[in-house]
DNA sequence: CTGAAAGCGCTTACAG
DNA sequence: CTGAAAGCGCTTACAG
């Protein structure tokens, strides 16, 4: 790096440009530009001055111009729910992998359920801001009508781990079977010998959290177990809404003995509710997350709960859409569903009696 | 929206450009562009014509082309180390809600104390991706270079939450006092009987955590406590890396009966570890965290903590980009400081004797 | 109030 | 292997 030596300081050039470059180096503008995309194109003695013109000048293209003239911008567009989410963290990093491997930088959107951003959101789609989409969140039905209506403008999208509405059926999308998830996890605690099963959900707008009380449901009517009005309780998907929902069912007439929460993020205002109550965690009420975030493990007790391959979600959910970028995507296999597992740890015991 | 009763999926027109509306319109090309940015400009029979010309066609601009056209974005790039830190989730909160307020969407890039990354901002900032950039992380030597060797091509920079090098300290930035903070927390555990603090920190890479570090010792050292060698351990910034910090200091000889984390999530792995070791918190070690994130008070028991004004952080490091942008910062004020406060709960107790 | 035209900084056939 | 030229889709003085 010399040319730090040079003082690059003193010159405030305002825009250095390609033709600048070319007037430098003696040669036109489609040599310079020939010399940044296809090097071996141009003689070496060529290339050596154009080099050494572009050093000199401090020239570096205008990403810009490039990504209006080649119609491509190289930017994936991510759209999640919450940044916050550590599950959402470990979806990312897979989405990260993939990107970086194929040249592309990753714009990350926030929901936070709120509809202003999904209105952002459908007028990124319909820009060409972005290559492509990964949704990882539900769409408002503004959102929705976009995606559907002004197909025709729309980059390609890929949802991941989100459930898909019928209306957004045609894009290709990757995720667990949450449904069979929640229902193997409910499974799991009335193999404990629990009857009493409290669902603590998020917000009804998700359709990945009513798939979820989906299977908890089916889990609670396959063993011929009733569900008490109020045992299952909707509250905002975060800590302050655990708590609140754990709250009503710890003061539930008929207890619950044991709670499956719809993510861990809430799994741990059940606990911190749970305690307040001067219960224990698993003795009185027992837990099951969903997600297995890296605070699962942490949690006192250790939090049982429903692992999602969160990291090859994002892997396999890039994967496909750089291909639908590309143009290579096969048609037909538009739904993937990945192994979840059921994570054993200690916050479920069996209930007293 | 009766235009979606038109069946606008049948239209798969590859590209509709302002041409084709002033086209369909019966106007120049000029006149469309005006009833966009300037609608007062133009005649209201002629925006009729325009407005109804847009609906039939489906037109919506070209945002590379008016990005490139007007040289400016309208995107802000965030770079932290990593988006699933709740802290960083809270500073970004106040970002956002000041960048949709001034029109700005928000890219964030994750440095994951990554170096190829740090190189991809390099080249960021260089580029005109964005308007500007908001630094939350530690640079790398090479970023740092960048950022000062081609700083006449560099987009506006604000600092937060970071301190920073004395290569950036021309860039503002907003944060708040750390050694002071750090001093406060171990003048606490001090002023509670503690005389054998440990010290769990991060990466040596950041200067912040490193400023973390001078406040505790200034602390122990102002009241006359030794510190010895093994009570302050730097681990990874996350819970496994404080994990294993926090073993070393529970088999220490002279075991600490106070542990000070340089951040809360570090307090979590800290808490299992001392949890798992079958020792009490705070009983038999009382801990102090930092950032008061979400997590702190459902945390069991709740933590100590001291808390950072995350999103005024944002909002402040955002307002000052965007008035750097529009260049109307005023020099001078380079260095924003902003308070932070001690949160007592209940993670400390006077230690045993 | 409206249009014709220049130009933003690139890339890429098309000639030579 | 290299250059002249067209053109990507806009915006914006400049005329009229």
């Amino acid at each position: 790096m010399d040319e730090t030596a040079t003082k690059p300081e003193v010159s405030i050039k305002p825009e250095v440009s390609i033709k600048e470059v070319a007037r430098v180096a003696g040669v036109s503008i489609a040599t310079v530009s020939r010399c940044l995309n296809d090097p071996e194109s141009v003689r070496e003695p060529t290339r050596d001055k154009v080099t050494k013109a572009i050093v000199e000048t401090g020239y570096s293209p205008n990403v810009l111009a490039q990504s209006f003239r080649r119609g491509k911008t190289n930017v994936i567009m991510v759209v999640l729910p919450s940044v916050g989410d550590p599950f959402f963290t470990d979806v990312l990093k897979g989405i990260r992998t993939v990107a970086r491997a194929n040249g592309y930088a990753i714009m990350i959107n926030e929901t936070q359920f709120n509809t202003l951003a999904a209105d952002e959101i459908g007028a990124m789609m319909v820009s060409r801001w972005a290559d492509g989409m990964v949704l990882l969140a539900s769409l408002s039905p503004y959102g929705t009508e976009v995606l559907s209506a002004r197909s025709h403008r729309a980059i390609p999208i890929v949802v991941g781990c989100e459930t898909i509405s019928p209306e957004l059926a045609r894009f290709p999308s990757v995720h667990i079977d949450n449904a069979a998830a929640a229902r193997e996890a409910t499974d799991y605690l009335i193999s404990m010998g629990h009857k009493r099963v409290g669902f603590v959900s998020g917000e009804a707008t998700s359709l990945l959290t009513l798939d979820r009380e989906r299977g908890y449901r089916a889990a609670m009517k396959a063993a011929k177990l009733g569900i008490e009005s109020g045992w299952v309780v909707q509250g905002n998907m975060n800590i302050p809404g655990a708590i609140k929902a754990t709250r009503s069912l710890v003061n539930h007439k008929r207890r619950p003995t044991a709670i499956f929460c719809a993510n861990d993020e809430m799994a741990m205002g059940a606990y911190h509710e749970i305690k307040s109550a001067g219960l224990k965690v698993p003795e009185d009420i027992s837990v099951v997350g969903f997600d297995d975030t890296r605070y699962a493990e942490v949690m006192d007790p250790p939090l049982t709960t429903i692992r999602q391959p969160a990291e090859e979600i994002g892997e396999r959910t890039l994967y496909r859409l750089c291909k639908a970028i590309e143009g290579k995507s096969e048609p037909g296999d538009t739904l993937e569903i990945v192994p979840h597992q059921l994570i054993v740890r200690r916050s479920v015991a069996k209930p007293r009696r």
